[in-house]
DNA sequence: CCGATATATGTAGCAAAATTACAGTATTTC
DNA sequence: GAAATACTGTAATTTTGCTACATATATCGG
């Protein structure tokens, strides 16, 4: 919580010297942070170690660290929180919610995300045959997404966002094939299927979805994030970014994998691509 | 600015010491505002004065005011600083950098975003009789994914990624259709052409593109961000990252806009592609 | 290429700040 | 009202950060 609002709130359970510290803090507590401890101290008319004792009160591990702790409860408001849009909010609200969930979100899912699976995922892509990308839906622009990256790498990819095009893709696939699949929840049927039915073929299976989902259980690799999301009314906005990003670390591991040689076939897609486009004007 | 970016941004104007300090710091800006001058010291295999220097030239009274300031850096905005992949870089690395850059990003994006152009192409939007939206290559995932998201709101509403039948839903536009065109570079010569097609037809072009491109000089409405971008090796993911929360920020413009009754149509669509899940089991 | 100047880095000592131990004072409780 | 407990302050100790100076490294003009 917010050292400030802790010390607003525990005001009662202060000692009368203690309480002297809190007020003065509370009453400017830009002074307080740029103060030493003997200044603090003068200005509630208490003794150093007092400041101290109300510091370690605070659950800090001394004066210093508390000027730490404060330091960031000043720093405007609290940030990456997910912060829900209301009824009422203006532009300007509804949007800095919606980015700054966003941002946390992919803060949540960062820090969820397994990176050892990550890189036997790499792994496993790297070696890979053909890769496909399959997901229905919202997912599905993920895997579009993913076949963009993966297209540039010069290597047999495909995706597909259609149940009878994945199955019959699927039924062709064997040995060295990989098959990546894409589902929030991992409870669509049809793309569980494709995942038994890839495995029965011997191509192997890697899912982005959630953690302990049918899908989940029918893959060779799991590749989990926890993010936290309000489905209710909002779309499921969040775990689809957090996929992008974790198509691009995948993407980003492929390549470093490669290594430089590698990274000169990009340069070259990116060059044949510009022909289609008006040349950035020289200012 | 913030303290986290401001080293980053001036890792050249420092001397070899000074570096290796800045760069232990971004390594693990946690752990630099915990430790000591000497601690920190040790760590960069610096001397202390050097580190107190270091302090010096970012504009701070000393090395307690300078972790006083980082703190803050790192509660406040952006604790994520655009941090480039290395060659050498673990799954750990790579994965973290990436998915801090995403988060600058779009933190980035969010305070160049003029909220009151979103409010008009809010305005813009539910009045459409229908609307399109219309991207190419990379872009044409946003564009998706816009499809999937408004296309519960029970409106006419259509995507196309291809130059063929955008031009085809183009030419059959009229008066009272939104076109949304979504482009990072603003500069790909089919695109710019459709808007002028489109202008031409009396339809409402709206542009998620970059500002003064050719693309923002065909468009009725620009909804522009800028987005750091390090378009050489990796591939341009930030802006695409940007575009979806921004497409997620129109969709949820629109919603406020059309009040509680049409909420009630999401949840519908919800209910409806229930029965092609697995349900969800009762723990 | 060399010496001279400027710049960068480290060492050691010093000043200050924070913490601890201890002692005195107020407060509560029986 | 006395003992116990909790609170607060003084003084000593330790830690921390800073300054002055010395050494090393780099830069530049001749």
């Amino acid at each position: 919580m917010n050292t400030l609002e802790k010390i607003q709130k525990s005001l009662d359970s202060f000692s009368k010297s203690e309480r002297k510290v809190a007020e003065v803090i509370l009453a400017s507590p830009q002074t307080a942070i740029h103060s030493s401890i003997a200044a603090l101290a003068k200005m509630a008319d208490v003794s150093e170690p007092t400041v101290n004792r109300f510091c370690r009160r605070l659950d800090t591990k001394g004066f210093p660290d508390f000027k730490l702790h404060l330091a960031q409860s000043l720093a405007n408001g609290t940030p990456y929180v997910n912060r829900h849009v209301d009824e009422d909010d203006g532009p300007d609200a509804y949007t800095s919610k919606i980015f700054e969930s966003s941002m946390a979100c992919l803060d949540a899912a960062k820090s969820s995300l397994d990176t050892q699976t990550v890189n036997r995922a790499v792994d496993v892509l790297t070696q890979a045959n053909k890769i496909s990308f399959f997901g229905l839906g919202a997912s599905s622009s993920v895997a579009h997404d993913a076949l963009n990256k993966f297209f540039r790498f010069n290597i047999p990819v495909q995706c597909f966002d259609d149940i009878l095009m994945q199955r019959m893709s699927c039924i062709n696939s064997g040995e060295g094939d990989v098959i990546v699949l894409i589902s929030h929840t991992g409870r669509t049927k049809s793309l569980v299927e494709i995942a038994t039915l890839a495995r029965e073929n011997d191509a192997t299976v890697i899912s982005l979805t959630a953690k302990d989902s049918p899908l989940a259980r029918e893959s060779n690799l799991v590749l989990s994030m926890d993010v936290p999301e309000d489905t209710d009314i909002y779309m499921p906005m969040a775990s689809r970014l957090a996929q992008l990003v974790l198509v691009d670390v995948l993407a980003t591991g492929f390549t470093l994998r490669r290594g430089i040689k590698f990274r000169e076939n990009l340069k070259k897609v990116k060059e044949s691509i510009k022909d289609s486009r008006f040349e950035k004007p020289n200012f």
